[in-house]
DNA sequence: CGCGCAGGTAACCGTCTGGTTACCTAACGT
DNA sequence: ACGTTAGGTAACCAGACGGTTACCTGCGCG
């Protein structure tokens, strides 16, 4: 095991590998190839979570060989860190856009409620993936130098908007943010998440429209009800 | 493949294999193997996940053999199935002991939900397994027969009491018994599921009794708040 | 007390899996 | 034109995996 000689990397090596974290030229066509292999391991993954998921198939699914995935992302682990990373980086993106400043508290709070129960809906694999680094007990995220950077816009949105209806009486006082925040992505995650066990429970579908919007519906009066005065 | 004979199930077969379900007598020694073996897959599939787990792992750390697993489950996936089905039936049965008859609307309604989040909290297995067999579209539990019983002493309990509450003018009117329901499981069970990409975002702990307690008061006071007529 | 069999052991098997190696090729600077 | 090399291919490998087979053993019963 282990040739003693330790020479430039190999006699082959098409990039840095380890981590071309950030700061890597990368050409289009290597750029190409790596966006298709991420895209098509948010798809294997999401579907059959990290120890599911085979390399091979992800490859396959790419249009790429397995040599560039290990090229480009170094082992399977760190592909879903960076899957991972990039799925919290697009919500973080969506939620940056939902403007709430000009409206009343409680139409901008159904507004970001309402917006977190859609994004949710429309991106189960969001929320496969998070299921799935839990259940490794983030293991991977706590190794993200990112994790700073995926404090929620939405934390942040939700505590100006409260802040505001707490001080125009709108709102009750003595609400804690962090607490509201999980409560608000609770209640649109957990539907979302386990919507396949409930709906075999309730015998009802559960992402079709109607349902998505009745669920609306109903988190936007639990969360305005509540805040009440 | 496959001989074609069709003899009394080949010439080595502890047990009907296929499926004991219920009627299978079991000899004390048996039932004790079959116990150890289902405890020890409940720690290792809540731990990794169905994909993640060795079957091998699962039979040393129940001090059996992957032989008997196999006589006792038939397959890895048969042994998912049983064990996702007393997960269930474990807190349906702890649901059916809560008592909430003889109190308040709102004192009944508190109890229920503190009952739901410390459950929850006390059994991340559960949450776990969930969360997986969602990652699989209840693939699984959808071929279980005791799906029907599986409906949830909760839910109606939380129906009996919103009907209370709305009777005696104690709630609002026109609460979705269902809705609230899933609202009500959602907001202890999201806590617990991401408890660890929580943890990471947040950097403080969530499974203190501190943290936990101040949850229950956040979410009881998110119900009771909602459900003010 | 010995014997039949439920219950248990361990070694084995074919296949799959993450990861690697040896080799090829097309684009591009010169 | 052409050599260098980033980018890509395919065959391979050692170990792990779910599942099976051949064999053993302790316990209840006549």
């Amino acid at each position: 095991m282990g040739h003693a000689t330790a020479l430039t990397s190999g006699p082959d090596a098409p990039s840095p590998a380890p981590s071309p974290r950030a700061a890597a030229p990368l050409s289009p066509r290597a750029a190409a190839t790596r966006q298709r292999i991420l895209d098509a391991a948010l798809v294997e993954f999401a579907e059959k979570g990290l120890a599911g998921s085979r390399v091979d198939e992800i490859a396959a699914r790419a249009g790429a060989n397995k040599r560039m995935l290990y090229a480009h992302f170094g082992s399977k682990e760190e592909l879903w860190l960076v899957v991972l990373e990039r799925a919290y980086a697009a919500k973080r993106a969506e939620e940056r856009a939902v403007e709430v400043e000009g409206l009343a508290p409680a139409e901008a709070m159904a507004r970001l409620v309402a917006f977190n129960l859609r994004y949710t809906a429309r991106h189960p694999e969001f929320v496969a993936l998070l299921n799935q680094e839990n259940l490794h007990r983030a293991a991977y995220l706590r190794r993200s130098e990112d994790v700073p950077a995926l404090y929620s816009p939405l934390l942040e949105a939700l505590r100006g908007v409260l802040a505001r209806g707490a001080a125009s009486g709108a709102f009750r006082a003595g609400v804690d943010p962090m607490q509201l925040y999980i409560s608000v992505v609770a209640l649109g995650h957990f539907y979302v998440a386990n919507r396949h066990t409930l709906s075999t429970i309730f015998g009802a579908a559960l992402d079709t429209e109607a349902a998505i919007a009745a669920r609306e519906a109903h988190i936007t009066e639990v969360v305005l009800g509540y805040l009440r005065p």
